[in-house]
DNA sequence: CATTCCAAGTTCCGTAAGGGAACCCCGTTT
DNA sequence: AAACGGGGTTCCCTTACGGAACTTGGAATG
């Protein structure tokens, strides 16, 4: 919706929402990040009405999230995560983590992560980029930036 | 805008969308969590119209993500965040390492985050709960849980 | 060669949600 | 008694969503 731009404010979460902060967007990454990729398949997987997918699969890959690759001589094509979007996807993981433990309830997360590394369930844990200690909201003091308005 | 409910859907991302996914809200709780607490403040630094700012509040605190806190024997009223609104700062903080590093441009960050424990000027880093090491979003496999449709 | 098939959109319409400005309530200050 | 100020509410207008139908372009079928 948003007819506000939240694109030009002087903060990071404001430029964020400016790209995934519409409605299903992060759905959207979702589904391509877990192998669904064609125009369809996401359309029946999230029930979205096709006008809206296809306002939104434009604006990933104009803002770099996603590219469209086609898959076949004939006019066909997926839409593949791109480093940019790559990158994205730790928000929805962090997303998950709070789902989770906050919406979940008695039935207990509807999918689990195995981290490749150690072979283990686990979930995301949230550290200092310096010292690799947690880093929680009531862990940082905030400072303004070289970037500030 | 969001005709289409999400909090039914088997998937922690969808759910937690239903709490923060309407445009605005994220920004709401960045304010929160800055110390902008009071409706006429949020409103006159986000720009949001009042109408919308109402809903938005209301829908947050019944999500008991904020809490409505007197601040005076007037009825004057500020927002707090909950438990559940401070961990979901965390998702906040993520999209600010993302919006830092691929959105913010020559001018560098607009706001820094300084680590309580080691002081350092610092971001957030997804590691993993179990074996501490990097978490991204190539680094997991995605396996039913046991709240799976 | 004409018909059917399919993925990937595009168009159209009705409805609901956001934007903005004005108004209201109620306790306090002057 | 009148003005003030925080925290909303109400109204109207415009824009965006939801849903279903239609289009396009190349393959496969008969």
């Amino acid at each position: 919706m948003q007819r506000t731009q939240f694109g030009e404010m002087a903060c990071s979460i404001a430029r964020t929402l400016d790209v995934i902060g519409e409605p299903w967007s992060p759905l959207i990454l979702r589904d391509v990040w877990a192998g669904v990729l064609r125009f369809d398949h996401i359309q029946a997987d999230l029930g979205i009405s096709r006008k809206v997918l296809t306002e939104r699969l434009n604006h990933l890959v104009e803002q770099g999230v996603l590219e469209r690759v086609p898959y076949d001589a004939r006019p066909r094509y997926e839409y593949h995560l791109t480093a940019k979007g790559t990158d994205l996807v730790e928000v929805l993981m962090v997303m998950t983590r709070w789902g989770d433990r906050w919406l979940a309830g008695e039935a207990g997360p509807p999918v689990l992560y195995r981290h490749h590394a150690c072979g283990q369930i686990a979930h995301v844990d949230p550290r200092c980029s310096h010292c690799g200690r947690p880093m929680h909201a009531a862990d940082v003091d905030l400072l303004p930036g070289p970037g500030a308005a």
